[in-house]
DNA sequence: ATGAGCTTGTGATATATGCAACAGAAAGGG
DNA sequence: CCCTTTCTGTTGCATATATCACAAGCTCAT
């Protein structure tokens, strides 16, 4: 359960006090539960599969497991984040899609229908609740689209511009840094982590970028 | 303006009469357009930019056109497909993003703030809409997490047998035809075409796939 | 039919990328 | 604190991939 603190800083529970949370849950059935790191929050071949996950505090990963046992970071889940097989990630056959606790958790569980199905109850926030939905589905898209727009890209030396063009865009700033480690950017952009430093070397040495750590700026 | 036929198969209207129908255009302020093949339907930038389309009949394609003026396609939208500079696609800085008609297409134009709001009119059926909107955010989510799938294959030949087998799911088959050409879909793999053709005929040589013109057969 | 434009198919060559392997730096855990 | 793990940085080498170029097949509109 939030605390009403809490409450007020959920993208989902926007716009809704704490009395109308409280009565929702009741309502919707949800299911809260708190997890620790490392912990498998949700299987989407396992049982809970039609439920909808939102990650209230703490973080967690979505992480595709292949075939051959490779793990991928799909996306990163802070609070707000949601997920759940019916509305976003469908993992290609052979593999497995998982959530997995970062950092100590707490999840809410909803049932997909029932947040579609209009309330008995005549629930007036419900509908709230729906349009917030709607903007975290959007916040959603727009992230894949960002992603799918990095890797469209034909060669490791564009990847790494579209994505720093896109950070420096969000922070309205030529510098930034990054929200993960190199390595990571490397499975974010999908190339070898090797290739990749020697490219950002060559972007250095030709003064399109500067760097230190994480730490970034985008030369002219 | 839809007949009646038509908005019983508009996945956006679902669940809605005529009469609402009718009702709730005036209420969103929708405007309606009608394009022709090639004609500019959309543009990121322009004027209407917090606007969401809505395709309700006919074809149109979203494209990215960067800098060295290389137009690619993102998206393929046909009835029920929505876009919008709010709703999911972010171009990154010097690209322009664009829908254009490919086939003569009807398309609804409301704001997104009007969706978003709630109506004063205390319209019922507002809410029905915004659960529609909600399905169709999640389908394209989804349209877009398997793109991501695809593109974050390290190989040309791990993209295709990804994608091959994302077809074949959604079939319910090991054979399917290709929804676009082959050609398009070295683009959709973000792949130079010769490259992706060489590899398909390797596949074919090695037993893994049989295909003819844009029909495949995924062998075992 | 005739050509324009697009698609499909193939090859020779240059090069970017992936792979394996290593070592120091930094970070986290007991 | 030390130890373990992850991250960072770099290299030589094999190969997958892009580039360029050409030609035949297809579709569509005139």
């Amino acid at each position: 359960m939030l605390t009403q603190q809490e409450l007020e800083q959920s993208p989902l529970f926007e716009n809704i006090s704490y009395e109308e949370y409280r009565r929702m849950l009741t309502c919707f059935q949800a299911v809260q539960r708190s997890f620790r790191p490392e912990e498998l929050i949700y299987d989407f071949d396992g049982p809970k599969k039609d439920a909808v996950g939102i990650v209230e505090r703490g973080e967690a990963a979505l992480i595709r497991i292949d075939e051959d046992g490779v793990a991928t970071v799909m996306e990163t889940l802070g609070p707000g984040g949601v997920f759940g097989r019916t509305l976003a990630f469908a993992a290609s056959g052979h593999d497995s899609l998982e959530v997995v606790c970062r950092t100590p958790c707490d999840v809410l569980f909803i049932d997909y229908a029932h947040i579609l199905k209009r309330c008995e109850n005549a629930c007036t926030h419900h509908s709230l609740l729906v349009q917030n939905m709607l903007r975290l589905m959007s916040d959603k898209a727009q992230n894949l689209s960002r992603r799918v727009d990095v890797l469209s890209r034909r060669s490791i030396r564009e990847k790494l511009l579209c994505y720093f063009r896109q950070l420096s865009e969000q922070t309205g700033s030529l510098s930034f840094t990054l929200p993960f480690s190199l390595s990571t950017l490397a499975d974010y952009i999908a190339t070898d982590r090797s290739a990749m430093m020697r490219e950002l070397k060559r972007l250095r040495t030709e003064g399109l970028i500067q760097s230190d750590g994480r730490r970034f700026t985008l030369g002219f």
